[in-house]
DNA sequence: GCGACAG
DNA sequence: ATCTTGTCGC
């Protein structure tokens, strides 16, 4: 398993992935949880290219303190297009994760599952990639939809493609924006919403992906 | 054909 | 992703 960098070749990748069925997996008592996160320099906007400049960062955290922190820089393998977004991030975010001494029992990313053209978003394609359990955090969904949850703290709403729920908003925080819950590599549903409420205690994201995103915007600089 | 479209 | 502006709340 490993990143194609034509379209093509992600495009049929995709499909196999959207087939496999691995092992479900369960959180232990007290888990290492980390967030993975990738930045581009300010001022870059649209899809970008490939070599784009980009600095990538791991944090690991059991609870709320934060074990380890990995930051690198890197280029973007190539510009961004839905659907495609592990052409762009991914052999980044499988370089830095792997930098880690520790290993994380599940991995946060920006990033869908189900919810996906081909049912197999990068949160899939990064877990298989690195034989970890992952959930994806999106401020949106890509294809799903479904209407908001109550305005509520742990309140769910189904995000659904012709009528299958794929996965789900999440009130995180009262008075926000909810976010997109998706299960990734070997999470389902009751788990991957059970992991980001768990790491998500008075904020609005979820503290691996808050740590993830600092380390890297302060490694890029202003 | 046009707009929408994870980051 | 990144920027900008504005608003509300601690």
């Amino acid at each position: 398993m490993t990143w194609p960098s034509d379209p093509d070749d992600l495009v049929a990748l995709q499909n196999a992935l959207a087939d496999e069925t691995p092992p479900p997996w369960a959180p232990p008592e007290r888990s290492l949880v980390a967030g993975v996160w990738v930045c581009f320099p300010r001022g870059l906007s649209g899809p970008g290219a490939a070599g784009d400049p980009a600095w990538a960062a791991a944090v690991v955290l059991s609870g709320r303190r934060v074990i380890e922190r990995r930051v690198m820089t890197g280029a973007a393998s190539a510009l961004y297009s839905p659907g495609l977004l592990a052409l762009r991030i991914g052999p980044l975010l499988e370089d830095v994760v792997r930098r880690l001494d520790r290993k994380p029992d599940v991995l946060l990313l920006d990033g869908t599952g189900r919810d996906h053209p081909r049912r197999a978003g990068l949160a899939l394609h990064l877990g298989a990639v690195l034989d970890l359990p992952t959930v994806g955090v999106t401020h949106r969904p890509l294809t799903a939809s479904g209407d908001w949850p109550a305005d509520v703290a742990g309140a769910t709403s189904a995000l659904t493609i012709n009528g299958e729920q794929v996965a789900a908003w999440l009130r995180t925080r009262p008075g926000t924006r909810p976010l997109v819950v998706h299960p990734g590599w070997r999470t389902d549903l009751t788990t991957a919403v059970q992991v980001v409420s768990a790491c998500s205690a008075g904020r609005r994201t979820p503290e691996p992906l808050r740590a993830a995103r600092e380390a890297a915007r302060r490694a890029r600089g202003p």
